[in-house]
DNA sequence: CCAGTGTGAGACAAAGATGTCTCACATGGG
DNA sequence: CCCATGTGAGACATCTTTGTCTCACACTGG
């Protein structure tokens, strides 16, 4: 955040490179740094430039879909209002990031090392308390535990992600259809 | 299926070596052959003497799940009773494969090739059209299609076999959660 | 115009995984 | 007892990917 331009035009866009690589990591998670290079665009020299190695860009991608979250959590305000309405503004917030999560969420072997875990487990905590507000207010059934609702918000958005991308869902239904099938199952359901 | 016996003890069992195979690829999917050789047990030259190579392995463990998905769907006998209670039965048969069904449901690049994916495509049917009849029935919500129900059902098998396997949820309420959750969403909710 | 900076293309060695081979050993059946 | 079968261990070449390097080129700013 030092010095925000580029001196030369001809530099590349550090987070669109990012962005490509995740779409395509998304698709091909054992995809090489070479074919990473040409999906973003550019020359597998210039990828190593600006990322030491595949561990090196695997951890910028992580800290990239963290960040992401993070700031999603934080525009969605889950501790304003109703816990339903939290977690709706909350998916529509992070769909942008589903697909990054998505490849974040199955590349498991990150998490053999416990080093970048911690912000993984703050945003766990963010959401597991925000399910745990929604079943102390009432909103919530209770025995569904918040922890695997936040594992199910997981897999929901990444089984979401890889439907659009593969075209069986509608990208404009993405946020309706894990909100409905998501709070569907977390809010109680009136008797009638 | 000419010669079910083996003439001598000392063979290796070929669905255990892919039992453990599927259960080491879930969580290291990178793993090599010689990590998945001593995860069976077995020497490298063994598992290739079964194998002819990781796309063989991977071929054969596709064709587990796939019989095994298709074994399960079998016996939850989709077509018999609410369709609610179908769903129910098909994920308690549908259990101990779970884990696999993870695995291959991350391994997408299986499908980029389109050779074995029929087998896929015709689960896929089967439970698209078990949503569809819940759907008709009046049991199910109609603003969630089935094929998106069908994918978040593969999602929440994944994410379930995968929190099970970090300890996050117990294996016993494996069955209850995923499918309270998911019949939650998909159940209509009885208006007050 | 000219220096500086970033990039692309390619060569190169190192590391790792794979596929194949040989040899020794153990077990079970004839 | 002895042979056949299946296995483990290891050697080996091959292939792919990776990481690093050099060189030439394009564009920008002075």
């Amino acid at each position: 955040m030092s010095h925000m331009g580029y001196r030369c035009l001809m530099a590349v866009d550090r987070e669109q490179v990012l962005r490509s690589a995740a779409a395509l990591l998304t698709r091909k998670s054992t995809a090489t740094m070479d074919e990473v290079a040409r999906a973003a665009g550019i020359s597998r020299a210039t990828l190593h430039r600006h990322f030491a190695g595949r561990d090196a860009l695997v951890r910028a991608l992580e800290a990239l879909g963290l960040a992401e979250c993070e700031a999603a959590v934080e525009t969605a305000r889950l501790d304003d209002g109703p816990a339903a309405g939290a977690v709706r503004r909350l998916v529509r917030e992070i769909e942008p990031a589903a697909g990054l999560l998505a490849f974040l969420y199955t590349e498991n072997q990150l998490f053999e090392g416990e080093e970048q875990n911690e912000g993984w487990a703050r945003l766990d905590a963010r959401l597991t308390a925000l399910f745990r507000r929604g079943q102390e207010s009432g909103e919530f059934r209770i025995d569904l535990t918040p922890v695997w609702l936040t594992e199910a918000l997981y897999g929901l958005l990444a089984s979401g992600a890889w439907a659009v991308t593969e075209g069986r869902v509608a990208r404009n239904d993405f946020t309706h259809l894990i909100v409905e099938l998501l709070l569907g199952g977390a809010l109680r359901r009136e008797e009638s």
